[in-house]
Order: C-alpha cells, then structure tokens, then sequence
DNA sequence: TCGAAACATGAACCGGGTTTCAACTTTACA
DNA sequence: TGTAAAGTTGAAACCCGGTTCATGTTTCGA
C-alpha cells in the first residue's frame, strides 16, 4: 500500500519535466526558454499560436486539443509550431503562466480606491468574477494546470493566498479585523476566502451567470459578519 | 448531430462520452454499465482492478495512467480488464462515483452528535481534511474528474453544495443564524463554504499536514463570527 | 542589392498505449 | 462427473497525434 507518493513498485521511468521557461513578466505574451521570436514577423506569429492556443485547451482541454488543431486555428503550418515551442506541455505552461498574471492585472484596479481591507476584498471577488465570466477558457487552462503543470499552478494559488494573506495583515493592522491569536490564522483565512472565491466563480460565473455584485455582496457580508445569530 | 454540446467551430467530430453505467449505490465497489461479474472469482477480480486503479490514476493522473498499468498492479492479464470495462474513460468515471460516494460516508458520522449548525459543521470540515490528508489519490481523482468526467464532477459538488445548504437551511430555521434576504444567499454561502474547504484541505492536507482541528477551529470562527472588528 | 539568418512548410516518421480476439482455464450447477 | 457459462490470457492489430527535418521563402542589416 502506498506511504507517501512512495516510488512505483515496478520501475516505470518518471516523466520527464520540461524545465520551466524563465519567461518572467516581460513582454505581453509569454515566449519560452530560448526561442523568442527575433522579428516583427515571427512576434506576430507567436502571439497567433498562444491565442489558437488558449482557444484549443479551452475548449478540448489538454490532452484532446492537438498541435494540429492548434496551428490550424492560428492558419499556420504544423512545423511553425516548433520554431517557438518544444513540445505541446511548453504552450501550456506559458499560457498557464500568461494567464495567470492577466487575472492578477484584471483585479488589481479593484483594489484601489476608497473603503476598508473587507471592502477592498468584496471589490476583488466582483471583479474576479466579472473576469471568470468573460474568459471561461482561462478558468479551465489554470485548473487543468494542476495536472499539467503542478509547479505552475501552486505557484499561481500560492501567490493569491499571500497576496490576500497580506492585506489581511494590513487590514489587522490598522485594527479593522477581529483579532485571532493563533499564527496559522492568516493563512488560513486567506486559503479559505480563496477557494471560496474559485468555487464562486465556478458555480456563478462559469456554469452559471448571476449578478456578480451580488454574490460578492454576500460573500462579504459573510466574510465581514459571519452566520451567527446576533 | 448533436444539440448540447454544442459542435465546435470546424468540423472536428464530438469525442464519444461513454454513457454512464448507472452503477447507483449498491455494492461497495462500483460495477459498471452491463458487465458486472457474476462469480465470486469475478468480483475479486473487479475490486483488484478498482484497487489498482485509484492508485495508478492517482499517481500518474489521468493521461499518464495506462492500462497496462493497472494491470500490472491488478496482477491480472491486460484482457481481463476489458472483461470489466468498456474503456479507460469508464473506471475512472466508476471510481469518481465511487470515491465521490466514500467522501460522503467519512464525513457524515461527524455531522451527528451534540452542537448547533456551525459546530456541525466545523466538525464536517475537520472530518473533511482527515479523509483528505488519508486519501490524497481521492483528492486528485476527483479534481481531475472535472476534465475526464464533467458530469460526474459536477454531480459530486452539486451534491455537497446541496447538502450544506440543506443544513443552513435548517439552522436558519431554528434561528441559529443571522438572517440574509437575498434569496441567493444560502446557496451563494453553500458554495462559499464548500470551496473554502476544497481549498483548505490542498493546502493542509495534501500539500502540507497541519492539525485538520485547528485549521477547522480557524474557519468555524471566521463563519461563524466573520472577521470585522468589535 | 545581396547574403545570411530567421522563419515557414507539411509529408513522413515514430512510439506508445488502447483495444481486439481466439484459444484456454476455472467455476457453477445439475 | 460433465458441460455450459464465466472468466482469463497476452500477442498483435490498430490508431493517433507529437515530433522531426530537408526544403523553400521572407526579412533585414550592411
């Protein structure tokens, strides 16, 4: 029985991993390790792939959405494929990692501008889930990202969570917040309010489509006050 | 051609989605369509091959899994299993609903017992992170059902969605919570809730191993009493 | 204008995994 | 004990899509 992730009884090679491009958070699009576009031509190549792209896995998910479908959408041949990408995981962890600095770049504007830390939170659900709304093939690349590209998709959630474990910091700070003595608190809340926020977006933007302000005003009201009578 | 689903854009002809097997909640295991075993020799077989199955799926994922190599694991020849099933889409389908259905049954001794609503509540969630840091294969079948078998993913969350509600439902009712007249809300909280714990138990039970009671004990006041000050 | 580098093309290669199947073994039951 | 049904076997057919590559075209700086 298994102990923890403990190696295969039997001796099946592990996959290899390609190795994350650096890629960073440089130009719009999201190119890889060593094979950026050197031309105008091949830049605007580059950025049809990633959008053919993004609307393949969107719509086949991985492992149905083939590189042919991929170059047939972006009218370019197969081989083109290969001048920027080396294999059909390296799209996908550039568009999991493009993606994921969009969503952040949608929500931040919400988080400016008058109110408290809670209410700067309610700004960031409704905007979160305006987003899920008109980009549901996103939502669906950074869930899949959990199998495709784990180490993408951990640091995409890990980076949420301390960003909202962080204003939670703050909000408690300046005295906003309840106190909570234990250390693991913040984490915690933070984990919580985003699962709930992802949930939300599933159930409320993406299978369904109810008023973003108002699932975010009660998500609030929730976050602010709680359920107990009183 | 098909009405839901709609056909995509090219003429790419709609991947066949076994028809589920309604397997229901009879025996243990879960049987499927029209093939289950009708010897004691069979049945062992099946669970061998149940068996085998959640652990390959839940190590390799779906894609990488083979069939090969539950039958490996099974110890039983590669034919055996199509004895069983009609294709690799269909156990992982059987062992959603399977595991879909042991979630459930873990949880549910917690929510009898002494306490109001959200002290049951609290204790479902603690229940919640035990089975999951118990399980983790679980964990990941479920969340990768959501591209292998929509339906089965959606019936799953539906479900507890429906449940928790129910629960808030009945606590309102005995004026154990504070009232919210929006007529979304229960459900809007239903989702909340359940997607805090979704969350939670990957960050604490699977990723890392925190002590399921004081997380749960983090989350219950937060539901409870909400987080703003006074 | 010219040449080298960048880019584009798509047929063919290739490997691996799913599924089939005909022969064989075990079980159930009269 | 006999035999039909249930179950088992694993080699091989089959399928399919990712990846390669040799050839042709475009870009761009000198």
């Amino acid at each position: 029985m298994l102990i923890e992730n403990a190696p295969p009884a039997d001796g099946r090679p592990p996959k290899p991993r390609a190795k994350s491009g650096s890629a960073g958070s440089a130009a719009p699009a999201a190119p890889p390790s060593a094979k950026a576009p050197r031309t105008a031509r091949g830049e605007k190549t580059l950025r049809k792939i990633l959008t053919a792209a993004l609307e393949e896995f969107g719509e086949y998910g991985f492992s149905d959405a083939s590189i042919v479908g991929i170059t047939r959408r972006a009218k370019v041949a197969l081989g083109t494929f290969y001048t920027y990408f080396d294999s059909k995981e390296e799209v996908f962890q550039g568009l999991v990692r493009d993606m994921s600095a969009q969503v952040g770049e949608y929500v931040a504007p919400a988080l400016s501008g008058a109110g408290d830390g809670l209410e700067r939170e309610r700004r960031a659900l409704a905007a979160f889930l305006r987003f899920a709304a008109e980009h549901k093939q996103v939502y669906r690349i950074i869930d899949e990202a959990e199998f495709v590209d784990p180490e993408g998709f951990r640091t995409h959630y890990e980076t949420i969570a301390e960003r909202i474990a962080g204003r939670l910091a703050e909000a408690a700070a300046n005295g906003e917040l309840r106190e909570d003595e234990s250390p693991l608190a913040h984490e915690v809340i933070a984990w919580a309010t985003m699962g709930a926020n992802v949930f939300l977006g599933l159930r409320f933007a993406v299978w369904g489509s109810s008023d973003p302000e108002e699932v975010a005003a009660i998500t609030s009201r929730l976050l602010r006050h709680g359920l107990g009578a009183k």
